[in-house]
Formats: C-alpha cells, sequence, structure tokens
DNA sequence: CCTCGACGGTATCCATTGGTAACTGGCTAC
DNA sequence: GTAGCCAGTTACCAATGGATACCGTCGAGG
C-alpha cells in the first residue's frame, strides 16, 4: 500500500525533505550552482526576480540541510559565496529528471488546460 | 548559463510545471493512484491527514493538467473515482527517483540539521 | 417516523507563508 | 559630501494552506 519507505506518514522525515526539495527556488538553486560557486547578488540576478528574504531564507534552509556551504569574506564591499555540498550535487541528477519530464510534457499540459477550461 | 530549457524565466511554463510537480499533495496523489483507481475518501484517508478543501483543490488542479480524470457516478451515496491517465503514471518514475534520493540522505540531512543547530 | 451514517464535497475562518518595498552598515569612487 | 556597492534585515501586506463545520441525498436501523 505504502511505498518503499513511508512517505505517507506525516511525520516521517522523507516527506519533510520532499517538501524542501519540491521548493520552487530551492530547485532553482540547485540548478544555478550546478556550474560552480556563486555569489548572493549572482544568484538572485540569475534567477528571475526573487526577493531577497525569500532567497536567503531558501539559503538558509539549504546550508542547514547541507546541501549548500556559505563562506563569508569579511571584505568590504562583503562578499559571500554559495557552493554545492556533494550531497547538493548529488541533487542534480533527480532534478534533471524531474525538469526533463516538466519539458517534454509542457505541450501536452498546455493542451489538457486548455481543453479542460474550454468547457468549464 | 541557463538549463536546456528556461525555467529561470518566471513566465517559462516549465516554471509552473515544476511548482505543480513539487507540491506536496501532488505527489502523493500520484503515488497513492499508482496501484489503481482510487475514490476520494480512500485517497483522504490513505494520504496522512489532508483537509478535503486542499484535496479537492489538488485533485482539480490535476485533472486540469490532464495527469488524472474524475469519473463521477451519480449514484446514492454519490462515487467519484480518480484514475492517473498516461501522462500521469509517467511521472511515476521522476518522482520515484526523488523519493528515492530523499530516503536515502534523510540520515545525513538530519544529521546536517543537527550539527548546524548545534552551534547556533 | 425519524434519526443516523455514508459520500463527496463546500463554506467559513484563522495561521502561516510568500512576496514587496524600504532601509542598514561600512567603505570606496566621484 | 554624497552616491553606490554588497549582503542582507525589517517592517508590512496579500495570498495561500489548513482545520473545522456543514450540506444534500438516500438507505438502514430503531
Amino acid at each position: 500500500m505504502v511505498t518503499k519507505g513511508n512517505a505517507f506518514d506525516p511525520n516521517c522525515p522523507t516527506r519533510t525533505i520532499l517538501d524542501r526539495i519540491g521548493d520552487k527556488w530551492t530547485v532553482l538553486v540547485v540548478l544555478s550552482l550546478r556550474s560552480g560557486p556563486l555569489r548572493f547578488t549572482e544568484l538572485r540576478d540569475g534567477i528571475g526576480r526573487v526577493a531577497p528574504k525569500v532567497l536567503t531564507q531558501t539559503l538558509r534552509r539549504m546550508e542547514r540541510d547541507g546541501l549548500i556551504t556559505r563562506e563569508v569574506y569579511p571584505e568590504i564591499p562583503p562578499r559571500v559565496v554559495y557552493t554545492l555540498t556533494p550531497m547538493g550535487a548529488s541533487l542534480i541528477e533527480p532534478i534533471s529528471v524531474i525538469t526533463d519530464w516538466a519539458e517534454t510534457h509542457v505541450p501536452a499540459i498546455t493542451k489538457a488546460q486548455a481543453a479542460y477550461d474550454e468547457l468549464a
């Protein structure tokens, strides 16, 4: 009845992690850092319009989860560099599978939506 | 700079679909329907405590996106059966990749969180 | 009778969250 | 002196998520 794990138990940590991964910004941060470390503003500019507050929240969470590291260089102006940890990098593959699926099915979904709205 | 697609463009449909897939309940609905059609209450009971309103919203969205079908049997008491479409079923694989990742990394993430909170 | 429960939802309300806009501090360049 | 850079933070507000209660219709049970 239940999957191999127990994602159906609300108290299961898998569920929490699933939520985390499913987060819009988390996915985009991972993809952004794919090709190397970035600074805060580089992330902000690379990801189409994120509120800095939200980006900070996302990055802190990801740091806490061990997906990225945050290195602060106490210079003026300040410099903070975010880097994927090996665990964070291991997320690229699963995320790619999802984005591939999404891109493949965009036309079908758009079409389904149009059909649905048609007879509404 | 950008992935194969353009998930970084906020107006890109891929982004919308990504949000959809990332949705907590959508994932659980797909997994629930994996082994066959289910009725509303079966879904509700199978997924650890969902508010009916939220489940309805989720199901309507998924129906609109062409991931599931909704069949109403005008009986008393009413019977409504939800079934994965082929497209919906094609989501099982990608989702499994993610859940596998999540389950594999639960210990590491939990450990990372503990370490982070330790020195906070 | 008449009330109770099954089913597939709505309706209402509140808490949490996502997001916007403005501001901070410290230094450097104009 | 004042404008700007970076990496945020601090209000503040709108939207969303979620809990709870309720609806109509019917057959079953008392």
